[in-house]
DNA sequence: AGCACGCCGACT
DNA sequence: GTCGGCGTGCTC
């Protein structure tokens, strides 16, 4: 038999089927395996993506060399859905397969110099053990090993390491029946406590072997000493046990599972959606449920039935870490039979949830972007809450969006996909309009509470509190009085650090990253200026480092900067920070949202990231200090975002029984991104929206591609750019619209310019080749130091 | 990608 | 002669 493997390289010359004869002592392989191969004179991980009889390769085929794991790590629907990816997302298979499956099932290699000769052996390189070529980085060493090699007096050894380790625990068996331990003790000497004690223990818990070490020393108090001895005596057999890793320790049933009566709007939506799993219809709903309708509660209704017919299900959240409140609810809702994956695990948590699932031991998935592609069979249902977030659209290649992906699975699997969110895309949304999707609406909050109060400041005729310009008085004394009634606060500021730049009053001086097109943020915490693109820090100027003068401003308010003046103004408030800053280690997310939740703190203050999902009943007041921050970027969907961002923050004010209130202070009451964001009508601001994007010739009135050319040198980005641009023209229809190229909104990113060029089209069936082309002329430029990336439907235009 | 092979100029 | 730098083509 042939095996058709894909191997890992990412290229245009190895982006197809190389074929390898299955050896007779190996009979596991299977379409989704994960193999070694010959590739060459070196080895190489692959995947088989298909199985055959014959072959039409004219030369001798080579053996395939070891299936690596005991399970093929993809299914079979996986292997096709990379076949159809390949297509649409401008990247090369392997990429992709690669990304299907966790970190650390990628190969790691290893290139082994072995010494032959007796003298040889002797050099100083060896120091009498091989070296891994991959890892020298002196010129005369390397020089020496090429030598060997040249006179046959050392060997090379390619390795492809498994990284993906299964964890051990130790466990304890016995060894003897009940009656002879007991013929044991009586036979030990007195005053041997210890041993008598361990059996002592044994006899009275003999059932309950075979037992796990943690467990012995923990319950049974008994000492790892203790326990090597009896292993010495042969009272009891180790042996070491494969344990999964358990990432969600820490949400174990805190709070007991609710049922909640669904109201009728809710029981329609979960009726219809069943509906669909139990006649296995691969339908697209969505589900536009303002926020506090109790979106959550007609997934899990939904998932619970789906679970009912026998079939499983899948549901994406936008970022696991900001919204822990979800996961707790789905797991102490559907206990073990949950599993969890996020980029915040580690590679070990991540790779034992993923192997439960793919050994059929998990019956629903959570999980962020990359959870498409859990493999899950028997897929009965698919749920992507907040569907419009930008994070299902992944950055770098494979650009993927997840929303794609699960529309795939969903028509794979026959079953429902349910889009959530109180504000759709515009994309989904009109969809919905064309009756593409199914449109269910939730339009009342599920206690009946009303919804907030939002009030808008004015920043251009405001007074403020204080002597910065950030926060108003009428904020500051709404905040106030909050406290005074003990509720609590979330502030959102959508800008990290101190200060967003620093500018000389004397020469005009604005201080720049060395590598980028970007103003440097001050971090006040860490003593430094940061770009926050590509991670360039400096110490923070004293005097204006162009003219030296001391007349040097910190303008542009962030995080930090809002803190102090809180602290300021009101001394006795508790605040708690938010933002990636606050927010790096592992855990503490979770660490922060606890301490907001149980009241440790009166005012959360944070970045976007405390837009989302948060339930706090006793948060009454929610202010956005600066709504504009994302409104003049030069994106199309600028005012999209900013009203979506608002109305998930405002969403966050008044969920129980206390009546909320939200401030948004804005320089721009005017525009409608803010205005609408005002009254929270969500309709509204669709029909309006719409009407612009018409106007403006974009999506969802068009379809998108986004070509980026970037060079160390300005000028080549730009010539090749013109030339991508001449080549689309030509083949393109008239009625498609090439905007640029034009250099990027930050030109300059980690010391390459980048230009780009927009097409917008509604129907180009050349394109997909054409872009195909242009992918593949690619690769040849690259050594001149050019970089082409193709990003179908960008959710940035940056 | 990364390796071999081949061609060419530089240098012991 | 021998070494190393770089362009080209191939990997089942």
């Amino acid at each position: 038999m042939i095996a058709q493997v894909i191997v890992d390289i990412a290229a245009k010359q190895t982006d197809r089927i190389f074929e390898y004869h299955i050896p007779e002592n190996i009979s596991d392989v299977e379409i989704g395996s994960r193999v070694v191969v010959p590739f060459g004179p070196r080895k190489l991980q692959g995947f088989v993506v298909g199985i055959s009889k014959t072959s039409n390769y004219p030369g001798k085929l080579k053996d395939l060399l070891v299936v690596v794991d005991e399970m093929p790590p993809l299914t079979p629907e996986l292997v096709k859905l990379s076949k159809y990816m390949a297509k649409n997302v401008y990247s090369y298979r392997i990429s992709i397969l690669k990304t299907m499956l966790p970190r650390v099932m990628r190969a790691n290699y290893r290139k082994i110099l072995t010494p032959i000769s007796k003298s040889a052996q002797k050099l100083a390189l060896f120091k009498g053990d091989p070296v891994d070529l991959n890892n020298l980085t002196d010129n005369n060493k390397i020089a020496l090993a090429r030598k060997l090699l040249r006179n046959n007096e050392a060997k090379v050894e390619y390795l492809v390491e498994n990284k993906a380790k299964k964890k051990t625990e130790n466990q304890y068996l016995l060894s003897e029946s009940r009656e002879e331990y007991q013929k044991i003790l009586n036979s030990v000497r007195r005053n041997a406590l210890k041993q008598r004690r361990i059996l002592t223990d044994i006899i009275e818990n003999y059932d309950s072997y075979p037992r796990m070490q943690d467990e012995l020393e923990k319950t049974a108090k008994i000492t790892t000493t203790d326990l090597t001895q009896a292993v010495k005596k042969n009272w009891l057999k180790k042996a070491a046990v494969e344990v999964y890793r358990n990432p969600l320790a820490g949400f174990d049933n805190k709070k007991k599972a609710v049922t909640v009566t669904l109201n009728e709007e809710q029981e329609v939506a979960v009726d219809q959606i069943s509906n669909s799993v139990q006649k296995q219809e691969s339908k697209t709903y969505l589900l536009e449920g303002i926020t506090g309708s109790g979106k959550t509660e007609v997934y899990l209704h939904t998932i619970s039935k789906t679970l009912d017919h026998g079939r499983n299900a899948l549901m994406l959240v936008p970022e696991i870490s900001l919204t822990p409140q979800m996961v707790s609810q789905v797991k102490s809702r559907f206990g073990n039979k949950v599993a969890v994956l996020h980029s915040s695990l580690s590679t070990g948590e991540l790779y034992d949830e993923w192997r439960r699932i793919r050994r059929g031991e998990i019956r629903v998935v959570v999980g962020t972007r990359s959870a498409v592609f859990a493999p899950i069979k028997n897929l009965g249902l698919i749920v992507i809450d907040e569907e419009h977030e930008s994070s299902y659209k992944q950055e770098d290649n494979p650009r993927y969006h997840a929303r794609n992906v699960a529309l795939w699975r969903s028509d794979f699997n026959n079953c429902p996909l349910v889009l959530g969110s109180a504000t759709p895309s515009l994309y989904s949304r009109a969809r919905a309009q064309k009756g593409i999707y199914h449109l269910l609406k939730l339009t009342k909050r599920a206690n009946n509470k009303n919804l907030p109060q939002v009030n808008l400041i004015d920043l251009k005729h405001a007074e403020f509190a204080g002597d910065q310009f950030d926060l108003s008085t009428d904020l500051v004394n709404a905040i106030k009085d909050r406290l005074s009634k003990n509720e609590q606060v979330i502030l959102m500021l959508n800008r990290r650090g101190f200060a967003n730049f620093m500018l000389c009053r004397e020469c005009g001086y604005v201080m720049k990253c060395p590598n980028c097109d970007l103003s440097l943020t001050m971090h006040k915490d860490t003593h430094e200026m940061q770009c926050h693109y590509c991670g360039y820090t400096a110490p923070i100027p004293e005097k204006c480092p162009n003219c030296q003068s001391d007349k040097i401003r910190f303008l542009g308010t962030g995080t930090q900067k809002v803190q102090e003046e809180l602290e300021q103004l009101m001394p006795d408030a508790k605040i708690l920070r938010m933002d990636v800053d606050t927010t790096r280690r592992k855990g503490s997310y979770k660490k922060i949202l606890d301490k907001f939740g149980d009241h440790e703190a009166d005012i959360l203050l944070g970045t976007q990231m405390i837009a989302k999902g948060l339930d706090f009943p006793n948060v009454t007041l929610v202010g956005v200090v600066n709504a504009d921050t994302g409104l003049w970027v030069p994106d199309y969907n600028a005012a999209e975002r900013t009203f979506e961002l608002l109305t998930q923050v405002a969403g966050r004010a008044g969920r129980a029984e206390k009546a909320g209130e939200v401030i948004i202070q804005t320089y721009n009451p005017e525009h409608y991104a803010i205005e609408l964001a005002q009254t929270q009508d969500y309709e509204r601001f669709y029909a309006y929206e719409m009407q612009m994007r018409h106007a403006g010739n974009y999506p969802p009135y068009y379809y998108t591609v986004l070509i980026s050319i970037a060079s160390k040198k300005e000028q080549n980005a730009a010539r090749e750019a013109f030339k991508i641009k001449r080549k689309l023209a030509s083949s393109l229809h008239s009625n498609t619209i090439i905007l640029g190229p034009t250099p990027s909104a930050i030109s300059r990113l980690k010391n390459q310019y980048y230009y780009q060029i927009l097409v917008k089209y509604k129907k180009e069936d050349n394109l997909n080749d054409l872009l195909h082309q242009i992918q593949n002329s690619a690769q040849e430029i690259k050594k001149y130091g050019l970089n082409v990336y193709i990003d179908n439907e960008p959710e940035r235009i940056v």
